[in-house]
RNA sequence: GGACGGUUAGCUCAGUUGGUUAGAGCGCCACGUUGACAUCGUGGAGGUCGUUGGUUCGAGUCCAAUACCGUCCACCA
């Protein structure tokens, strides 16, 4: 049995946490297996990606789920929480090629394809074990051995069967689509690889021949563009239908606008209005009839290419902006992509992949881009068709990856359709079988589920799912029966799982697609399993596998079946699907728990979880997300380190409040001295900084040098970190109380109906506090648990509770039933703080056993080997006793009042104060069974107390609802001090009786007002008035003795 | 441009159905090491709840308008 003497009286953490996790894992209490006799309680853990090692978000979103599986794994549940990463695929192969650039100066072309997904998977190995590490350090309690990744055997298998079922429905298919082309790279990029930066630039204004006009038409249709390269795809002019009704509701609005505008906006508003005016005086006429030769079906003459064009009329153009007419250009701008896609309109595509034009720029084939607009301009201007060039600045497209222009091009991608998935995942969250906490988040879930965009699917890259199709082209009409025959009567044909699609090609013109070498049609056969057979057969006949990956999103949509064995109905997929609860953050609501449900309603026919959480972000103090590439973000290892984990727990739980992201300032901390340097926005980006107190130099994590690398690393930390770390270190002090003092502890009974009124109080505050945090649990109200738990723990058990116990347990008499009720209240407290803190709670179960090996209020038990799988605390109502909890605040009041006096006064604390109570008879019994206290507490007598006592004088008084504590000040008084304490006092309560005064003599609220809010208002005004003239009379009595 | 959130003490945030004069932690001030804890204890100071108007007997809480901050989505010839 230990002494205190061998009980630091600071945690340990760096040396208990890894033993306490490790005696977890060995015991296999994070390990679920099907059981019928038990509930499942399921949580999938949204994967990391593998790009690198987990932030401050992660810390957070990964102390939810554990805090709750924990819970659940206590409340009797059978807790499965499945572990596992993303392989992200582009940002992951960014990653990795930016790597290879800088440290080899290669290319992933120079490797290749085989090579460079080998160094992908090394990376991904890398990583990988460092972020299970990070959870592991953080008390995760996964089921290591169901740790899955996106990209592995058995997840590969779910998204080949899914694919191929996709595809199979018609639900997946290829088709055009503009993409963010990198001409450097020659590869799509994502839209948030696309950055704008602002240049000068040009508006170029272009005149088109209308052909044959007719009399009173004009000779030209003026364009302005600020690409006039790309003139040579235009395949149509465009002008609003009703450009006088735009005018009219855009004057209209901005009238609307000038009536509520303050002073300084009216200036601008009535320019805007003034601009619009003349606009209808330039433009309308002009436009009116523009939009009517476009009803009527005119042509241009495109320039330069010499082709026919139709004027139509859309609702793209604005009349108010511009020549208001704008030029069509379907393969090269997303907006004339959509307009062409309306009017069925051509769509020409002019480049090549490396950013040349092809042959459809007929002379200007070969050309740069950059020398294309020369030359255009050039021509143009010769033939007198440049009306004119404005200077103006334009948003330039970047990709971030090269950082040369982004060109919008036309290429081939996958999709999948989503009219019915997107309903059925409308349908499963609009019927409430899938509910998102908190529910404003709801409406943005089905807002982008309702536009049911197709979603497209392929990626050109290396790193991912390759797409399980083979194609080929088919170059004449005739040869198409003929290929279709060859692949259906290939030996295996029939055994394998294989789809067939043809693609049409869409240029119906036969001998415009033979001149540009296009297919007539394009054939695709998908394989349900690649490592088929049928496979090479394919390729023997000459079809090709396609090159592009899957969007790393298809895989993780299946992430919640996948990684519970499906395809296959394993026993794991049939008990534990759907899951319970996904926890993640609001940014991926869409890209993430949109798809994750309508896949599995489509694979698994049922929804993957009942309940979305959507928790918090964390912000700097600058209120700017964390993260790696603007250095303020905080690394829970860090945070670890020097808090410990159940710190950084607490303090996550703690901040997960419903309604708000959180700011945490942030700041360095000198390896050196542990000064903190504040973290602002220009050091944060510095490789090295100097402390400013012990003057020596750190790195940061920018140090690339080798002279900064070998400086010590400063860590980024917060100091709302501490008052998490000062709570554990409280609670464990509060054991080694308890540990102390349980020396000799016999395992008993609790007499529970002769109870002391303190062991009552802290009975039913423990019940009261135990039912709140089970309720708080079930609604996900974070902060709640934390605060509740806190104050309980600081405030009732060991500012109160230990501090009595302390008086009992050096009676001989009362010892026993002390440490009984010492230690069943810890344990009880430690149940409950479990989830929050699982290491300090652990390693003080582990040491209570030793002291206490039995215990319970009503019946003896032995406590389980660990805490992580105690059964969590039943509520036993009965003990809630609010005239007990009443009576308790009344001690604490009079004992404060005590302190109060003590302190104005400047009393010693070694000095003895003796006082006296003027209060109720029932009030004075129960004061006087806890006279003991006073004195241990507060180092003061109670004299005596009733409706008869004798002020002692001279005395400093303290009124109190319904009580009033009267210190003998004899030989003490600060007379000054306590007039003015007193004066205060009674201005305080003139308030609150004047306040209440008039709220009575309200006809109105005391008519309408329920009775018994009426009541209570009566009664404290009354209390008030005693108090009032108690104070007053204690005043009086002061001006006397002075 | 659309949607959503926030604005409460010096800082970071609570405030669950409207009900006495609004809370916590940190920070600040004063005092204090009596054997669980100075990562502590005792006491104190500090807020007209962004602004304006409305509903109500009563508004931090409900409604409307407005300002500022933030997030997501769309878009910028």
């Amino acid at each position: 049995m230990s002494t205190i003497a061998e009980i630091p009286n600071r945690f340990d953490f760096q040396e208990a946490q890894p033993r306490i996790y490790a005696a977890w894992r060995e015991a296999g209490y994070f390990h679920a297996e099907p059981d019928p006799q038990k509930t499942p309680y399921t949580i999938v853990i949204p994967p990391p990606n593998v790009t690198g090692a987990l932030h401050l978000g992660h810390a957070l979103n990964n102390t939810l789920q554990d805090f709750i599986i924990r819970c659940k794994r206590m409340q009797g549940f059978n807790a499965l929480w499945i572990p596992g990463t993303d392989h992200a695929g582009i940002a992951t192969q960014a990653v990795v090629e930016r790597r290879l650039k800088e440290e080899e100066n290669k290319t992933r072309h120079d490797l290749g394809r085989d090579e460079l997904v080998k160094r992908i998977w090394a990376w991904k190995d890398e990583y990988e074990k460092r972020i299970l590490g990070q959870l592991e350090r953080m008390g995760a309690s996964c089921d290591w051995q169901r740790t899955r990744f996106t990209l592995d055997e058995q997840c590969a298998r779910a998204v080949r069967t899914t694919f191929f079922d996709l595809f199979e429905k018609q639900y997946i298919y290829r088709g055009k689509r503009l993409v963010n082309w990198d001409t450097f790279l020659q590869t799509a990029v994502s839209d948030d690889e696309v950055f704008s930066e602002t240049i000068q630039g040009h508006f170029w204004h272009l005149k088109y021949p209308v052909i044959d006009p007719k009399p009173g038409e004009p000779e030209f249709v003026i364009v302005a563009t600020t690409r006039p390269e790309t003139m040579l795809g235009d395949t149509a002019v465009a002008v609003h239908p009703e450009p006088a009704k735009i005018l009219d509701k855009i004057e209209a609005e901005l009238k609307d606008k000038l009536t509520s505008a303050s002073k300084s906006e009216r200036a601008v508003v009535e320019e805007a209005i003034e601009n619009i005016r003349k606009r209808r005086e330039t433009h309308l006429a002009s436009l009116q009839l523009l939009a009517s030769m476009a009803a009527d079906g005119r042509r241009l003459m495109l320039p330069l290419a010499n082709r026919e064009i139709p004027l139509i009329a859309d609702v793209w153009p604005k009349p108010e902006l511009g020549s208001g007419c704008v030029k069509i250009t379907p393969a090269h701008d997303p907006n004339d992509y959509e307009v062409g896609k309306r009017h069925a309109l051509a769509m020409i595509n002019i480049l090549n992949s490396d950013g040349t034009l092809n042959v459809e720029a007929g002379t200007y084939e070969g050309l740069s881009l950059k020398d294309a607009r020369k030359k255009v301009v050039a021509d143009l201007e010769s033939q007198g068709l440049l009306e004119a060039v404005e200077e103006r600045e334009i948003e330039l497209p970047l990709s971030d990856r090269s950082k040369t222009p982004i060109e919008p091009y036309l290429a081939d991608q996958w999709f999948v359709r989503m009219e019915e998935l997107a309903q059925s995942a409308i349908n499963a969250v609009a019927d409430g079988r899938v509910s998102i906490q908190p529910d404003r988040y709801r409406r943005g879930y089905l807002d982008w589920l309702s536009e049911k965009r197709d979603w497209p699917v392929s990626r050109q890259l290396w790193w991912g799912h390759q797409i399980p199709v083979w194609s080929m082209a088919i170059a004449k009409e005739a040869e198409l029966q003929h290929s279709l025959d060859a692949i259906r009567g290939l030996g295996s044909f029939d055994a394998a799982g294989v789809s067939l699609q043809v693609e049409a090609s869409d240029e119906s013109d036969n001998e415009k697609r033979e001149r540009l070498g296009l297919p007539f049609a394009t054939l695709h056969v998908c394989v349900r399993n690649e490592d088929d057979p049928i496979s090479s057969e394919l390729e023997s006949l000459g079809l090709v596998r396609q090159e592009d990956v899957l969007d790393t999103w298809f895989s993780s949509a299946l992430w919640p079946h996948s990684t519970l064995g499906w395809p296959e109905s394993t026993e794991d997929l049939r008990y534990f699907y759907p899951t319970n609860t996904l926890m993640t953050s609001r940014d991926i609501i869409t890209l993430w728990v949109a798809r994750m449900v309508l896949m599995g309603l489509n694979n698994v026919g049922q929804i993957p979880f009942d309940t979305v959480y959507i928790h918090p972000k964390i912000l700097d103090g600058y209120g700017e997300t964390m993260s790696k590439s603007k250095g303020n973000g905080i690394d829970p290892l860090d945070v670890i380190d020097k808090f410990g984990a159940d710190a950084l727990r607490f303090a996550m739980i703690d901040l997960t409040t419903e309604t708000q992201d959180v700011h945490m300032p942030v700041e360095f901390e000198c390896p050196h001295c542990q000064a903190t340097i504040e973290q602002t926005k220009k050091n944060r980006i510095l490789p090295r900084l100097d402390c400013p107190q012990c003057k020596k130099a750190f790195s940061t994590q920018w140090a690339s040098k080798e002279e900064d690398k070998a400086l010590p690393r400063g860590p980024v930390l917060s100091e709302r970190f501490e008052n998490a770390r000062n709570f554990s270190n409280k609670l464990w002090n509060a054991a080694r109380f308890a540990m102390m003092r349980l020396e000799g502890f016999v395992p008993g009974p609790i007499d529970v109906n002769n109870l002391t009124v303190e062991d009552r109080w802290i009975l039913s505050r423990l019940s009261g506090v135990t039912e709140r945090v089970t309720a708080a649990v079930e609604q996900f109200w974070f902060h709640d648990v934390a605060q509740t738990l806190y104050d309980f723990s600081w405030n009732d058990f060991c500012s109160f509770y230990l501090e009595m116990l302390k008086e009992r347990l050096n009676s001989d008499k009362q010892r026993p039933e002390a440490q009984r009720m010492l230690a069943y209240v810890l344990d009880q407290l430690l149940r409950l703080l479990h989830p929050i803190m699982p290491f300090v709670t652990e390693e003080i179960w582990q040491l209570l056993k030793g002291f206490a090996p039995q215990r319970g209020l009503g019946e003896l038990e032995f406590p389980s080997e660990h805490l992580i799988v105690a059964e969590w605390p039943t509520l036993d109502k009965t003990w809630q006793q609010p005239e007990i909890e009443q009576q308790f605040e009344m001690f604490q009041a009079v004992l404060g009042a005590t302190r109060e006096i003590r302190a104005r006064q400047k009393i010693d604390w070694k000095t003895k104060i003796s006082f006296v109570v003027r209060c109720q008879d029932d009030s004075a019994s129960l004061l006087k069974r806890m006279a003991v206290y006073f004195g241990a507490m507060a180092n003061a007598e109670m004299k005596s107390a009733g409706t008869a006592v004798e002020a002692p004088k001279p005395s400093a008084n303290m009124t109190l609802p319904q009580m009033e504590v009267i210190v003998d000040l004899t030989g003490l008084i600060d007379v000054a001090a306590e007039r003015e304490r007193l004066e205060k006092e009674i201005a305080r309560l003139e308030g609150q009786v004047k306040g209440t005064e008039s709220k009575l003599a309200n006809e109105g609220f005391v008519s309408k007002a329920p009775a018994d809010v009426v009541e209570k208002f009566r009664s404290s005004l009354e209390q008030n008035r005693n108090q009032l003239a108690a104070a007053k009379e204690a005043l009086a009595e002061l001006g006397q003795t002075n």
